[in-house]
DNA sequence: TGCAATTTCTTTATACTTCAAGCAATTGGC
DNA sequence: GCCAATTGCTTGAAGTATAAAGAAATTGCA
């Protein structure tokens, strides 16, 4: 601790520890959180987190989406995506087909299997959801919403610094 | 939306829409901002954040720490630690060397060059998390801290009481 | 039109991760 | 002192993840 003339504790010009603490605290909250989600999954499901948050994206929409556009939303490299829907498919949980105009492109949906299946899970994911954030009052999570967004958009300003 | 008789907005009873996207957004920051540092760690130093995490845990400490403590401290598998620890031992960054009072007990150090490479990497990473954090005011951050902390026991208490 | 850049997806190599099973060493009753 | 339970670590199988290179199709522009 440096104090200065008037003895009131003064920050160094680059000590940045309260942001690396913030950092460590907020990537071990949300791995606390993963790990328990995670867990949940695979003991009342038997379904792994990245195939539950895969099936999640294509839930919102009804006429299915690409692989690229799952990879973005996902936030994890194609070739990843490439692997999970073949399991997926493999399951019988997915569907894909090529599209008619760019044979590239394939089309990811989930079958009616699949649908069904994400539906009870997402069932009771949001109420395990609910329970882990169960002490926070509303204005929590309004202020922790807020808060998060700032952070989300400093990073990506960062992010975006970094690759000009 | 439902109204009730009075026309005003109420909640059904168990709607979790809130703390549901509440953890969402939790997740993209998060996996927003290590995403990024990953990149940074492979790019200036070829080092995987992993590796940097665990030797960050053993900065912490002079006399080594036990492959347990590692995997509690990392938050991840015994058999995990085990295969990370392996590899960098063999890149020379690690030491290990068995309890003389248990045989079933490895201390892992630093070495010296691993000391100094990790300490070289750690002055870059805290300024890349300040740049980060760099549109958040320290009462933001204070904020931020205090509502991650009280998330941070809200899923501990869920968690244990999934496991009692 | 021609063809270079781009886009979409797959493949490969390597690494990380979990879970569960298993081995060896130690501990805690009795 | 014995032995069941526990602890510390490793192993193996399956799955998840990245980066990088490459194949196939489309686009854009001279």
């Amino acid at each position: 601790m440096i104090l200065d003339s008037e003895t009131k504790a003064v920050e160094l010009p680059d000590d940045h520890g309260t942001e690396l603490r913030l950092w460590l605290r907020l990537l071990t909250c949300t791995t606390l959180i993963e790990g328990e989600v995670r867990s949940r999954l695979r003991e009342k499901f038997d379904v792994t987190l990245p195939r539950f948050d895969l099936m999640a994206q294509l839930d919102k929409v009804s006429d299915g989406m690409t692989l690229s556009d799952l990879s973005k939303r996902m936030m994890v490299s194609n070739g990843n995506v490439t692997g999970l829907v073949e399991r997926l498919v493999e399951s019988g949980h997915l569907d894909r087909r090529t599209s008619e105009t760019d044979r590239r492109v394939q089309f990811i949906r989930l079958t009616k299997l699949g649908r069904a299946e994400f539906r009870k899970m997402a069932a009771e994911h949001e109420k395990w959801i609910a329970d882990i954030f169960g002490d926070l009052s509303p204005k929590d999570i309004r202020e922790l919403m807020r808060l998060l967004a700032k952070a989300k958009g400093s990073a990506q300003r960062s992010a975006k610094a970094r690759n000009a």
